[in-house]
DNA sequence: CTGAAAGCGCTAACAA
DNA sequence: TTGTTAGCGCTTTCAG
């Protein structure tokens, strides 16, 4: 057993206000009687140390409030068990679930998730980018796939494997898990369309990928020979008051709408509250599409019709690659992952 | 000038295709024709060193793509310049605007912000501590006042700055910025007692802020002589549809219901939703009182009266105090920081 | 103002 | 199975 008496000896005579020098693995070895290296090797590869060795150890952490210091297993062993992902902003709950199953599946795995904020825009993602090659993560995550040159080169170059989520390029710096924005704005253009809606409206918010939905939803009703949809454009965050101004904007137009695809299920709400607000009748009168299937949808009055995807999958997947790298082969899986999407039909068409 | 020869050379003959040895320090410093030390110090203390010497360091840095090494750095100075924060949820917009201010006060003092998710409740909060600690973390930020014995140990004992947020309590394990759930709890109560409503209720999500809210909210209507409120427990996190399968449930009750206080704007929305579907006036019937007073609060139909929390500001006050400590006295300001709340009065009460 | 030596705490590589 | 040696990349400390 660990000698209680040694462990005091430790900290016996130092002033307690002073921060005290951290315990090592050095104190451990000697509180259990063994070299430091057993104690790294108990610690890291329970499995090559003999059990009563391994139990010794274990009690001599315990006893002297052991915790490794990563900073110094990283720098030495040149795996800082730490993957970044930079997301476009953290209090969005489109990439809330993304965010979960990627930290639930890396730490599984034995790897922390140290997240940043870009603030949809390359601008804030290269300081961030800089900052993380500097934890010297081991894997990298982003959402979307548009960087500067400047991120493109640094990722490429710095040795560790990247996964570009939440779309789809041609040119993904490594791998990739997505789906295609375009397609989700040409499906959803399609399905009002196949409702016999012919004045169709867009609302967006001010980023890239609504950007394409919305591009793909106008270049699928000219196909269709629709009027070309009106556009409104909205701030990022969307917010349900956007929704609400947005429609009456679009109620202010002289052609009418029958039709209101959102970039999100939030403006979509909006959208809902002034449509009952006014009395028009939803899905009557307008029929309205969301994105995102977030937990209030399927609960709004009417029942909020939305393009779902599985943001946990994109996550889980995300993780499995960049952990997949690190431990095994130098490039296995470059074929970018799909998840592809669902239009959730409800009351709301 | 730094020399793209000798730039070069340090690349030279290496295959490509394996993880290249990133540049060091020695490396920036033999391009720039001065030593390692001189390097660290252009870079860290830029005042101390002369203008040209630092011109010829920054250009090596450039040339060279140097990245310093965080966790070198963080192990020789002991100062890992990483502060720690734990929110109950990532995804939850409550917490949104603190983490940002956080992130964001942080970045300018040169700290980087390293988020971890408890997950409500001390059991996840022990393992992510433990993490916390072996990354070094320079401060810890909680979201949250209750905490197992072992972890308030741990961080008492760990000798970094520690600020425990979004709640008071008598006994904080060092610093302390928040405000009292009981009082928002009395002054909500109080605020529907006064507009004459007398069956009140209280639809609470599952976490301990929000049940201190309840009691004080029961405990401030038997002060005041009305009868027990109903109580409605919901999941957490809450949801919409929550908050309108709690209404139903109210409203099949037999004594009714004139006041609703719910633990979320979410589920004060999902009230007014039912409320609206079944055409139950709001405020005239029904008044109802959110908490958070999120983007959608002052949007909802009818605009929702909530509790306004400053929470940019408790994030502000979190960092700053964190970075005073490291920086400078030894227990600066250990009085805890009320930054109290306000009932917003809006349409639905 | 600049540099040399030493070492932060840990683990890779080798040896016994 | 265990231990020894060395060094990851940086900065503290002290000397020039």
């Amino acid at each position: 057993m660990a000698s209680q008496q040694e462990v005091n000896r430790l900290t016996d005579g130092m002033p307690t206000a002073v921060r005290q020098r951290a315990t090592t693995v050095l104190d451990v070895a000697r509180v259990a009687g063994v070299s430091a290296m057993t104690v790294s090797r108990a610690l890291n590869q329970p499995q090559r140390v003999p059990t009563a060795t391994r139990l010794r150890v274990q009690a001599a952490v315990e006893a002297t409030h052991y915790v490794p210091n990563l900073l110094a297993c990283g720098l030495r062993s040149r795996r800082s068990r730490l993957v970044a992902a930079v997301v476009p902003a953290l209090g969005s709950p489109v990439f809330a679930e993304t965010v979960q199953a990627l930290a639930a599946t890396l730490d599984a795995a034995g790897y922390h998730l140290m997240l940043g904020q870009s603030g949809y825009g390359p601008a804030g993602e290269d300081a961030l980018l800089q900052a993380l090659m500097g934890r010297r993560a081991d894997g990298i995550v982003l959402v979307g796939v548009d960087h500067s040159r400047q991120a493109r080169r640094q990722l490429a170059g710095c040795g560790v494997p990247v996964v570009e989520t939440w779309d789809l390029t041609p040119a993904p710096v490594d791998m990739l898990v997505g789906f295609s924005h375009a397609d989700v704005g040409a499906a959803v253009c399609r399905f009002l369309a196949g409702q016999g809606r012919r004045r169709l409206a867009v609302v967006s918010g001010a980023d890239g990928r609504a950007a394409r939905r919305t591009q793909a939803f106008a270049a699928t009703a000219a196909q269709l020979g629709l009027p070309p949809p009106a556009l409104v454009a909205s701030e990022s965050p969307t917010t349900l008051g956007h929704g609400r101004r947005a429609l009456r904007q679009l109620l202010a137009q002289p052609h009418g709408v029958d039709g209101i695809f959102c970039s999100s299920d939030m403006l979509a709400l909006g959208v809902l509250t002034e449509a009952a607000h006014q009395g028009i009748a939803v899905p009557g009168r307008i029929g309205v599409v969301g994105f995102g299937d977030q937990s209030f949808a399927a609960d709004a009055e009417p029942a909020l019709t939305t393009v779902r995807v599985d943001g946990a999958r994109i996550g889980r997947e995300a993780a499995l690659r960049v952990i997949g790298r690190i431990a095994g082969s130098p490039a296995p899986d470059p074929t970018p992952l799909d998840v592809g999407f669902l239009i959730v039909e409800r009351q709301s068409t």
